[in-house]
RNA sequence: GCCCAGGUAGCUCAGUUGGUAGAGCAGCGGACUGAAAAUCCGCGUGUCGGUGGUUCGAAUCCGCCCCUGGGCA
């Protein structure tokens, strides 16, 4: 039976995990990552990455591949996909692609646009000038009122890049946005499925979840990284936990604060993937967590019907 | 049993001379186009322990009761 791209999305902790490498299994498929903290090589615990045994029971992809130096973004991303895509078709199995990052399947459903790297200096720079986002959105809105438009004034971030890349490539974030490239997955080319789950249930399961870790080494592993002594702005260090357990590493904080304060991050976290998942994947089919997966129903689903 | 100190939002607490209550944290809603586990915006959710009384009006004053700390017995 061929089947469907399964595109599978949800919040932490919610069992994606354990929903595709039983799916992988059942119908041979690849699990493939959609998770912007799972690829790195340092994290595997802290991360909830899978264990040994559910990378025995399917190929695995594009997890724990990248570097505590390297820089990685959404388009890192859809272009390491687009190889692993092909490499899935050849070997005649089935992609699943899951994770917990909303913008790299809006990426991929939608398409990206071709904007080129910017240079180290300019993402420096923007930074700089981002501190006083109040003198940046005007400069922003003298220059490029398309895109300024468009903005947050409120969100840094946002209008550091939006500066980048009009400082880099001379053209503005909207008008790059008006060529976004076709997307690699058309939704209407997948089964794209959103868990859901019970507030309380999801945040107790958060809550037991990151006592697991600590029990299993998840402080071994940030002592690894913070050896490592990335850059403050390392993406590495952007894992829920790593910030809180790296400060109880460097004496500033109790293990029992650093664990409450992982803890409420992680569920707070949750809260906003729930949010992106009701309002940016409402055409996704929504399943909820609590029952037991219904494989067969999925496989079923997926089957590529004509 | 008596004497103190407290009982106000889920938690920690504030509340001026009486005018139906407000902060932090938690929580909830939202945004999201190359940092996205990021970044940002919005929202008090309340029998003021209970019950009588004084008052035009009580979280604020008085009585009684209940509960929690501490002290004396």
């Amino acid at each position: 039976m061929t089947s469907r791209p399964i595109l599978i999305a949800g919040p932490t902790a919610s069992g994606k995990s354990a929903l595709a490498v039983g799916l992988a299994a059942r119908l041979g498929g690849w699990v493939i990552n959609a998770d912007s903290m799972q690829i790195y090589a340092d994290w595997r615990v802290l991360t909830a990455r899978p264990s040994a045994e559910e990378e025995a029971r399917a190929p695995h992809r594009l997890y724990g591949h990248i570097g505590a130096a390297e820089a990685y973004s959404v388009g890192d991303w859809t272009r390491e996909l687009r190889g692993v895509l092909k490499d899935c078709r050849k070997a005649g199995a089935t992609p699943i692609i899951v994770g917990g990052t909303g913008l790299y399947f809006r990426a991929l459903t939608q398409g990206l646009a071709p904007i080129p790297d910017i240079p180290a200096d300019i993402r420096r720079e923007a930074e700089t000038r981002a501190l006083d986002p109040e003198a940046l959105f005007a400069d922003l809105s003298a220059r490029d009122p398309e895109t300024s438009g468009k903005l947050d004034p409120m969100n840094p971030a946002r209008l550091s890049r939006a500066w980048e890349v009009l400082e880099a490539t001379g053209k503005g974030l909207a008008a790059w946005w008006r060529e976004a490239a076709p997307p690699l997955l058309p939704l209407s080319h997948c089964l794209a499925l959103r868990l859901t789950a019970d507030r309380d249930w999801l945040y107790a399961r958060c809550d037991a979840r990151f006592d697991l870790m600590l029990k299993g080494g998840a402080l071994e592993e940030a002592r690894r990284v913070a050896a490592l002594s990335p850059p403050p702005a390392a993406g590495v260090l952007k894992p829920v936990g790593a910030g809180e357990l790296i400060s109880h590493i460097r004496g500033e904080l109790s293990l029992e604060e650093a664990a409450t304060r992982a803890k409420t991050a992680t569920r707070r976290y949750a809260k906003r993937q729930l949010t992106w998942s009701r309002n940016q994947m409402a055409d996704w089919a929504e399943i909820s967590t609590q029952e037991s997966f219904n494989f067969e129903a999925i496989q079923e689903r997926s089957a590529i019907s004509t």
